[in-house]
Parts: structure tokens; C-alpha cells; sequence
DNA sequence: TAGATTGTTAATCGATTAACAATC
DNA sequence: TAGATTGTTAATCGATTAACAATC
């Protein structure tokens, strides 16, 4: 595996490759950038080149070893380690995350969830127990998390936010319809229904040519 | 309002504009593409092409009308239109999904949950009761439905897709980590979680510098 | 008028795609 | 060897940012 520059797109499809050769790997114990590229609708030197600066392993005329391929995919994403995460906001939405099951394949780990409304601590979700805010602080640090994810409404967000940089967390999974404002090297991801809808939206209007 | 080309990441941000102004509308009767820039964190020049693309009613020294830029906005990305869609994959995404009441905000409205399971459907979510997959085609066409929503697993994805173009629908909203194939003029939106954790987790993993 | 803010035209930057040489 | 497939270098494309002229 190599370690050049990797531009953030190509991160992005990386996990789409892992998911698709992980689907694949019993009937293609080989399988080229051309085929793969094929099948996921992309670009098939777009597929190379995100291929080769992560694994590097494709042989000419043969491409690549299916489950070598995979191995250094899930190598570079960090999909063995295990990231410990907490979640602030229990509601519909932040449920939904904490039941799901599938972000265990990604190495994450979300450790605890807390919520500011006296109504939903104590309760279950996604088999662990709604903690209230104030905790925040002693679980990140017993747990050394360094991930938190926020399914506060809109209104909350930046509040959430705060509290979860306070508690050293340096990367922040931003499902509320804001712009969070934090210091200099915390990531955020904003993960914006609302961006995507319009998308949508404008599709079937229809008018108003999109580029 | 204006009718010009707009870009894809141009519509994206359209959302977070509507939405910071409706919330500062009260104590803000007027603000400048600068100070709208400034509150998302985003370019100047940006903000204040964006904002020329959809309403142009921006006057030199005074800025926009609030009120005003969030008519505009809103129009733009209809808002006020009715949009039917349906969801496909009642798990717990599915559901979280139907209970968001956010989603009227901009113009959506889900008129019916399908699943392929027995066991889910005939149960309620987000006050709707989940039918049986091959009620499908019935809903879409007696309530004109072009928008469809699947939170199915990965392995279901591009079957349900398939079920969906089949009725007509020409936008959809995936949720599963796959590619999906369509005909031309059908659009595809991906929320895909797992890309948001690469890029979170490479952030996290801190090796392999992103560009 | 002076100055803040707008909108536009040009420059920069990054990502995608195309062309090509290398190799099993 | 011939050909498929790789990886790389160059060209294209689109979006962001910078510089500037227009205007209330």
C-alpha cells in the first residue's frame, strides 16, 4: 500500500468500491479498474488512478486481485480500527443511527448518546442508554473519543457542537442544517438532506437549467 | 427572480441560506452577501454570486431584504410546490425518515412507505401505515408520484430502483451504499453515509495526507 | 460626494478525462 | 509475440476566488 496524496472525491468513492468487491468477491477472485468502473457507473481512469494511490497492487492485463484489493481498501480506511464515537440527540433521527448496524464495516464505534431533554434521557435506543449532557465531558475522556455526531435540530447544533470541541473531539458528523463554526483543525462533514433535496427538487421542476 | 444557469454545488447551497435567513429574519430586516458569508463560514464572492443567480434584488450599500431574499429562495427551490414521494425500506433509516417533520419545509411530502417484508408491513411509521411493494404502482400513478426515497439494504437497492423507474418515478433519493443504474433521465441523489465516515475517519486516522 | 456593497469579468485552483507509454 | 490492462503525463472542464467596474 502506498501513501500519496489522496484527494478528498477519491476518499469519497472508496468506500463504494470496498462495498462492491466485498459483494463481488466470491464470483471475481480478479477483477480490472474497467469492469469495477463499469459497474459502479464511473469513469474507468478515474477508477485507476483512485485504485493505484491506495493499493498499487494492479498487474497489467490481469488487474487485481479481488481480496487483496479489499484488504488495502479496508487497510487505508481504517476499517479494523475502532473509532469510538458519541451522538448528541436521541430523536428520530439520531435512533435511526444508533440502531444501525452497518457502521461497524467502517471501524466506527459510537460509544455512548446524549440528549439535552430530561424526557428522553434514561431511555433505549439502539441498545444504549440516553445520557444527559452533562456526562458528555467524562465519557469522551475515559473513552478517548475523538468523533461526535450531531442529530440536534438546527436550533441546537452550534450549542452541541461547542460542547463536543470542549470535550476534544477534532472531527464532527454534522447531520443538522447549519454551518458550524469550530477552531482551526476540527473537520466537519455535513451530511445536509436539505442540499440534497434541492437537488431532487429542481430535477422535477425542471425549469432553471442545472450545469 | 432570475433564470439563469445555476451550478449543482450552487443548488446545494441554496438550502443553508433559506435557512440561516428564516432564522435571523426577525432581527435582521436586511443583511449583505458579505455578512451571510461570514455566518456560514463561506467565501463573500461566493454567497453574493449564488444569491445574483436566483434573485438578483440586491442593492449596492443596502444588501438584500430578508424578506424578501427568502421569497425569492423559496420560490427557487419550490418550496411552496406539493412534491409526492414515495419511501422504500420501512427499517429503522426508513422510519426516522417518515417522522421528520423537516422535510415539509421544503416542499415534500411522503405519501406512502413500502416494504418487501411480511413482518413490517401493515405497521405504522411517521403516521403512515407500510404497504405491501406491489401496491406501488397504483399509489404512484393515482398521486402522480416522480420522486422515490430507498432505505433498503445495499442488497435490495438496485431492485427497488428498478420497481421505481418502472412506475414512472424520474428523481430518486438513495440511502443504500450502492450505485444505482438507471435510464437516461432518471436522477440519482446518493446520501451516503459510509463516504461522510471515510472522510471523517482519514481525518481522524490522521496519516495519508487529504488535498 | 464618499463609501459600502453589488454584480461581472479574469485568474486560479482542483478534479476529471484523454492520450500514451509501460508491462505482464 | 500480441493484446489487455496498468499507471502516468497532459488537456479539459468546472468551480472557486480575486480584481474591478457599476451603483445607490
Amino acid at each position: 500500500m502506498r501513501s500519496t496524496t489522496v484527494s478528498i472525491q477519491t476518499l469519497r468513492r472508496l468506500p463504494l468500491y470496498l462495498h462492491y468487491l466485498k459483494s463481488v468477491k466470491d464470483e471475481l477472485p480478479s477483477i480490472s479498474a474497467t469492469l469495477l468502473a463499469d459497474a459502479l457507473g464511473l469513469n474507468d481512469v478515474q477508477v485507476r488512478k483512485d485504485l493505484g494511490s491506495v493499493s498499487g497492487n494492479g498487474r497489467p492485463k490481469k488487474g487485481y486481485v479481488t481480496e487483496e484489493l479489499i484488504v488495502d481498501l479496508e487497510e487505508y480506511l481504517g476499517c479494523n480500527s475502532n473509532t469510538p464515537a458519541v451522538l448528541i440527540g436521541a430523536g428520530n433521527l439520531g435512533r435511526a443511527l444508533l440502531s444501525y448496524s452497518g457502521f461497524s464495516d467502517y471501524g466506527l464505534r459510537i460509544v455512548a448518546a446524549f440528549d439535552a431533554s430530561p424526557a428522553v434521557v434514561g431511555k433505549e435506543a439502539g441498545g444504549l442508554t440516553v445520557r444527559p449532557i452533562d456526562e458528555l465531558k467524562k465519557i469522551c475522556t475515559d473513552n478517548d473519543v475523538k468523533l461526535g455526531i450531531i442529530t440536534v435540530p438546527a436550533s441546537g447544533a452550534q450549542d452541541a457542537c461547542d460542547k463536543l470541541v470542549a470535550c476534544g473531539i477534532t472531527a464532527i458528523w454534522n447531520f443538522a442544517p447549519t454551518t458550524l463554526k469550530v477552531p482551526e483543525g476540527v473537520l466537519v462533514e455535513n451530511e445536509n438532506l436539505a442540499s440534497s433535496l434541492a437537488v431532487l427538487s429542481k430535477h422535477l421542476i425542471g425549469d432553471g437549467r442545472i450545469a
